[in-house]
DNA sequence: CTTCAAAAGTGCATCCGTTGCACAAATTGA
DNA sequence: TCAATTTGTGCAACGGATGCACTTTTGAAG
C-alpha cells in the first residue's frame, strides 16, 4: 500500500509539495485506521481531522466527499491503468498489455494480506462504500474503454472496446476464487487475446 | 371527505391505503415539478414538503433519500418487468416477452413527449441523479437475471442469463437514436431471440 | 534579502439531507 | 367503548459539506 514506486521518476516535487502530499498521507492513514478500528459511518470526518490534526476545510480540500478516503490511490491506480496501454512497449498488443498490469498491480496484494483482506471486508460490509466502489470501477472501464478506441482506432463507441476493457477488469476479479489466480488471468487473457487480434489485427 | 360508501364493493384499496397513496403522489409530483422549474439541486427537501403540505418526516417516510423523488415509480417498473417474464403467455420464449415489454412499456413515452424529455435532461444533467439512476439499472439487470435463471432452469450464475438480462435492458436506450426505434428495438430482440433459442431450448 | 502573490491551512457559521424522539390523530378490532 | 396499531406531526439534532474571511507558509522575482 505504502509504495512510492520511484522506477524512473526520483519525483521532482518541491517542499511544498512534499509537504501537501504529507498532509493528505496523514488524513488518509488516519482515516483508514480509524474506519478499520470501529466500522466507517461509526467514525465522523471532524474526528478524522482531528486524529489528522487539520481542520475539516483542509481535510474536504484534500478529499471531495468521505468516501473518498477509504479509495484514496483511486487517480493513481487508474492513470496507473491508462499508462500501461498507452505506453505499452513497441509491437506488444492491447489484452496482453492487459495481462502484464494486472498480473503486477491487482494480484500483488491478493494473497495472505491481512491488511488487504480486512480493507476489502471493510468495502463489503460498508453499504455507502459498496456503491461508490461500483461507480468507481464503472468510471475506469468508461476511461480504459476510450483509451483503447484510441489506441486501436475503432470508434469511440464500438461495443468491443467497451468489452474488452469491462472483461480487463472483470478477470482479477473472477480469478480470486481459484486455487491458481495467476493462472486463471493468465488464462482468461489470452481468451481475450485471440477475439481481439481478429478484430484489431496490428494493436 | 368524499364518503364513497359502497356495500360490497370490490375495493381493491381499502381508505387507509387510498390516502397514503394520494400523499404519495402529492408528494412527488410537487418535487417534480419543482424540481423542473428550478433544477433538482435548487430545490430543498422543506420546500417540497411544504409544497405538498406534509412534514420532512412524513416526506422521508414516503421515499427513503431525496432522488427517490424522482424515480417515483421505480418500484413499478421493475416489478412490471419481472412479471412480464414471469407470466408470459404459455410457449412464449424469455427474449419475446421482453421485446414486448419493451415495445409497450420502454417506447411509449419516447416520441414527441414534452415532459419525457424533459424528464430525461433533468436526469442526464443532475450527477446526482445520473448516479442513482445507474444504480438502479444495475439493480434492476441483477433482478431480470435472476428471475431468467429461475425460468429457463439455469444456474443462477450463468453468464447468458445476466448477459441476456444486460442486452435486454440496453437495446432500448441504444434504439433512441435510430430514426424508426421500434424497428431497432424488434431487430435487437430478434438477434438475441436467436442466439437464446440455442442455449435454452423450450424456454 | 526583501517583497509579493499564490497556495495551503484555519476557524466559524451555516446549509442541507436525514434521523430520532415524543406525541397527537386516525383507524381498526374486540 | 376501550385498547392497540398505524400514520402523521413538530422539533431538535446529527453529520456531511460549503462559503467566507483570515493567517501562515512557500516559491520566486526583483
Amino acid at each position: 500500500m505504502t509504495d512510492t514506486g520511484n522506477g524512473a521518476a526520483p519525483a521532482p516535487m518541491g517542499r511544498r509539495e512534499r509537504k501537501k502530499a504529507a498532509t493528505r498521507r496523514a488524513i488518509a492513514d488516519a482515516a483508514l485506521r480509524l474506519f478499520l478500528e470501529r466500522g466507517y459511518d461509526a467514525v465522523g470526518i471532524r474526528e478524522i481531522a482531528d486524529a489528522a490534526d487539520v481542520s475539516t476545510t483542509t481535510l474536504f480540500k484534500h478529499f471531495p466527499v468521505k468516501e473518498a478516503l477509504v479509495f484514496d490511490e483511486d487517480a493513481d491506480q487508474e492513470s496507473s491503468l491508462l499508462a500501461a496501454v498507452r505506453d505499452r512497449p513497441e509491437g506488444r498488443s492491447v489484452p496482453a498489455a492487459l495481462r502484464d498490469h494486472a498480473l503486477r498491480h491487482r494480484m500483488a496484494a491478493a494473497d495472505g494480506d491481512d491488511r488487504f483482506t480486512a480493507f476489502r471486508e471493510l468495502v463489503a460490509g460498508t453499504p455507502a462504500l459498496r456503491d461508490y466502489a461500483q461507480a468507481m470501477w464503472l468510471r475506469h472501464t468508461d476511461a480504459l474503454a476510450r483509451v483503447i478506441a484510441e489506441e486501436s482506432g475503432l470508434p469511440g463507441n464500438d461495443p468491443a472496446c467497451t468489452a474488452l476493457a469491462h472483461f480487463a477488469l472483470e478477470a482479477p476479479r473472477a480469478a480470486h476464487g481459484h486455487d491458481d489466480p495467476r493462472e486463471a488471468v493468465v488464462r482468461a487473457f489470452d481468451l481475450l487475446e485471440s477475439g481481439w487480434r481478429a478484430l484489431a489485427p496490428g494493436d
